[in-house]
DNA sequence: CTTTAACCAGACAATTTTATCTGATTTTCA
DNA sequence: TGAAAATCAGATAAAATTGTCTGGTTAAAG
């Protein structure tokens, strides 16, 4: 199946989103990220752990404890999640799979794709945590 | 890993292009695919019998045996390649896996995204075989 | 008519991705 | 202090993807 993230980084884009515009000071436990989600609770969990290691996200341990932001809202942008999660290969890789693909000798679709791509990579560095809760309140209420 | 097409679509796409530069007339056996582009030979087989499935390529059994192309260059495209193997879903659904994104409850990037992913469908569908065929044949010897 | 080179079908195996389980530790709060 | 609610680490399992193997069939060519 044709994919532009893994799962992982759906959940973990989600999930952060989820955070942003649910914790109201305090610290949200994975247990209702994944529920609200529908995403296996323990494996949102280890998403989490892996964000926290990228300084993405915060934790508490305990009663009342959870994941929170770890940077303000507005310094968080979408490409650093995906870099977190899957990496940034795919916008610096061949979308044929060419390996000998350069821009000296580039694959048939090398330039209309590059452009496309860079375009992509533009959008998730723009896209702030910030302004995507805010779209997010204005539009989807159950998130 | 973050990736557009499966490894499966990528070695179709190389596998038939490959074809459409190499075919003179005669058919291409697996085998010289396989060692050209570095794909195992079983698989890109397996590949090429899906996409016979599809009409896109035809072949012949036996000695001098091999793959061909099942329609005139010009009438192939990208997107139907890509079709066969990995399906179209990632051109209609949410790029953040919420299954609940429709227009009218769009996730927070859900214009944006729209925007180019419509892009990358219409090039994938305006290009075709022969068009690449004359661009990998001014530009990439190797092929 | 036998050898050879190919497709083809189906089973199998390895790897990666996705998901689950177990138990340890931490923290709150009654 | 003890129960409850949470993170966290590490092992395990399930599913999907990628890759390999075996043997059968087909067709060309000597």
């Amino acid at each position: 199946m044709t994919v532009i993230f893994s799962k992982k980084c759906e959940y973990g884009l989600q999930a952060i989103l989820y955070i942003a515009t649910h914790t109201m000071g305090k610290a949200v436990p994975a247990e209702k990220i994944s529920q609200a989600l529908k995403i296996p609770r323990e494996f949102v969990s280890k998403i989490l752990q892996d964000l926290k290691a990228s300084g993405l996200v915060g934790s508490v341990k305990g009663k009342a404890g959870g994941f929170f932001l770890g940077k303000e809202p507005s310094q968080i942008k979408l490409i650093d999640i995906v870099e977190a999660i899957d990496g940034l290969e795919m916008f610096n890789s061949c979308v044929l799979g060419f390996p000998e693909c350069t821009p000296d000798a580039p694959c048939p679709v090398h330039n209309k794709w590059g452009i496309l791509r860079d375009q992509a990579y533009q959008m998730l560095k723009a896209e702030t945590l910030d302004q995507l809760k805010e779209r997010t309140l204005n539009k989807i209420s159950k998130l």
